[in-house]
DNA sequence: GTGAAAGCGCTAACAC
DNA sequence: GTGTTAGCGCTTTCAC
């Protein structure tokens, strides 16, 4: 197969030329005589020279790889040694009905993102390594990021996928820029692209007070130690206040970003005949879980109670109804974070760039009611 | 910020010893001297010191880094410039209902092979770069190919995402591991990791005829041009003649994977009153276009029309009915595809390898009827 | 066990 | 324009 490597010193010899003049035509190309360069690309195919990564990045100091760090902790379970077989067969399953695991969003999620970085490295002629930093403890987590910033120019790295203090140590090395949040205790330190929870929450509720006239929420909330439900609760808050209703007197419940949790707590509602016009829940796996608890109850949606959810995974597009939800622009997190990190490499010294990306509320049936419904059998 | 970078030499002279302690020190710690090795350590993180991957793999002739390239076309449309702006507002939108765009399905198909990858690659140590190598023409993926293959050890590369002439050149330099598919004319000579797409067919169609006594099946098939098209519908001809079936006897519905297609073709049956008892799928969208025509104009699933489709992509379980399908190992293909690299990275001259993932026959509502339903509330 | 020194394959001054 | 040469930061003999 692939016997020695040609390097530029073949490729000179071959050509008659100096390995400076290779180097040039590669690089430059409008620095070199047209000849020779005609000669040096016969030589490089004639010889399937390709240069060596490697030795271009050492020599030129920059690498042309951004790194992409994480963590993801959907895949812990089944990850046991995986074994080439070349089992000769198909097997047979019974594959009875189950909720849909909420973990798989998460991974949607970073999907997503990791699509997105990938779009934007490419159309800027650079490399992505990716590096999901799988279960590893603290100092495992610690070691893998090392072995990750010594190949790249620049780190992305999701929010929370690393400890704070590494990330202090990963920084004394490449920039960094932070995908959806920042350490806290240093916000204004680090680069960061996020997405704008508290406004698209805000605009949501005032749209609902606008247009359908109601003033009996309820709330459904995610953990307690999570920003995005956080901020969301704030932005739910100032979108209540901004129409006159105090968002004291708005009860929360919550379910810890839980389908089951969330469908619990409405069941239980619905029992109790205790039910609000609006139930906003802080992520859409908790709408589907309280949409169903209100179907199976009867309650009709939205004519009786009114549910909205957060974040736009493709459940919430094909539930009936329909889910009203408020979108993340996940592809485009992504593509902003390689924006963000070209510029800060080209300019290391400037103040830190902090970029907030729009959400898009997107009004559905589980709010509207029927909507216009065209192109039906139309996509031929 | 980062300063300049400490190398061996700072840690050398820091540590009082020479750069082949540190570097054995890092490399083959039980070849130093515990005493030296702490000294070492202790220079290495009061200067943060992280080695350059670019001059380990120069000097040690490996990157420990495994190239993915699959060109993927679904993110042509909206490729415009992507600009950094910190819009500082939620857009609002009016999100009517549309079909699910068939290309969002290999999106995932993708993602999932991707994950598996990352997956592999991370438990063994080694880095993962990838590239979606997308729109560009021939040269263009070439050249791109070749930018990637001088900055890793191996490549793995996604059928046809790349001219079989490239596919020689990149094989030059670096082990080259396909999935899914080879070059027809060349087969023996790629390591190659696929999936058993004729047997898990054979084995739909034979489940079929002897627990439901079937015999009146029509066949809607893919692309003419598609090889997984190509294979299934022999596993479906193998499958009938076993039981003694003549598949000549058998309509087959070109749809092309489409959705849309499908849909057409069964309102068309349905309209005729021309309606087989088993309509096999040769993919999950085409199932479900099928499904939603039967559903519409009133035929029941299974009772009266058996619907099964291929691939287990989400929105095939998401159904009602949920289709019984065929499912793909997407995952295992990544993690099998870089076994496999790594095997071959330790092994030069072996045979090629090629090993076929067995696929899984997920038995759903659209052939069984109802199904055993436990864990519905369970979940909390 | 440890150090000196020779590359690894390339880029970028610097001369010519 | 083109060639010469000195690194880039590390690994790895080879002596000691």
């Amino acid at each position: 197969m692939s016997s020695k490597k040609p390097t530029v010193y073949d490729v000179a010899k071959e050509a008659g030329v100096s390995i400076a003049s290779v180097s040039r035509s590669l690089r430059t190309p409008e620095s070199v005589r047209p000849a020779t360069r005609k000669l040096i690309n016969r030589a490089i195919d004639r010889l399937g020279y390709v240069p060596s990564g490697s030795a271009q990045s050492l020599a030129a100091r920059r690498t042309g790889v951004i790194g992409l760090f994480m963590s993801n902790l959907d895949e812990l379970d089944d990850l046991q040694d995986f074994t080439l077989s070349s089992v000769d067969d198909a097997r047979v399953e019974i594959d009875p009905a189950h909720h849909a695991d909420s973990h798989r969003n998460d991974s949607l999620y970073y999907d997503q993102v990791l699509r997105g970085c990938e779009l934007e490295t490419w159309r800027r002629g650079l490399s992505l390594m990716v590096n999901l930093g799988l279960d590893r403890n603290e100092k495992g987590l610690t070691q893998l990021a090392g072995e990750m910033v010594g190949k790249v120019d620049g780190l992305i790295v999701m929010a929370r996928s690393v400890p704070d203090s590494t990330l202090e140590f990963l920084r004394r090395r490449v920039p960094v820029v932070m995908v959806a949040d920042a350490p806290s205790d240093n916000e204004a330190g680090y680069d960061l692209v996020r997405v704008s929870n508290r406004k698209g929450m805000r605009k949501l509720v005032q749209h609902l007070v606008d247009t359908h006239h109601v003033d009996d929420f309820a709330y459904i909330a995610g953990p307690d130690d999570s920003p995005d439900n956080h901020k969301r609760y704030v932005g739910f808050c100032e979108g209540l206040r901004s129409r006159n209703i105090n968002p004291e007197t708005v009860p929360i419940y919550r379910a810890g970003f839980s389908f089951a949790v969330a469908h619990t707590i409405t069941q239980d509602m619905v029992a109790r005949h205790k039910i609000p016009r609006v139930m906003v829940c802080a992520n859409d796996q908790m709408a589907l879980g309280v949409c169903k608890a209100l179907t199976d109850g009867g309650i009709r949606i939205p004519q009786d109670v009114i549910v909205t959810g957060f974040d736009g995974i493709s459940e919430s597009e094909t539930n009936t109804p329909r889910i009203t939800t408020v979108s993340q622009p996940m592809r485009n997190l992504g593509r902003a974070a390689v924006s963000t990190m070209v510029q800060r490499l080209e300019n290391p010294d400037a103040e830190p760039y902090a970029i907030e990306l729009p959400v898009t509320l997107l009004l559905r049936e589980s709010s509207e009611g029927e909507l216009t419904k065209e192109q039906e059998s139309t996509s031929d």
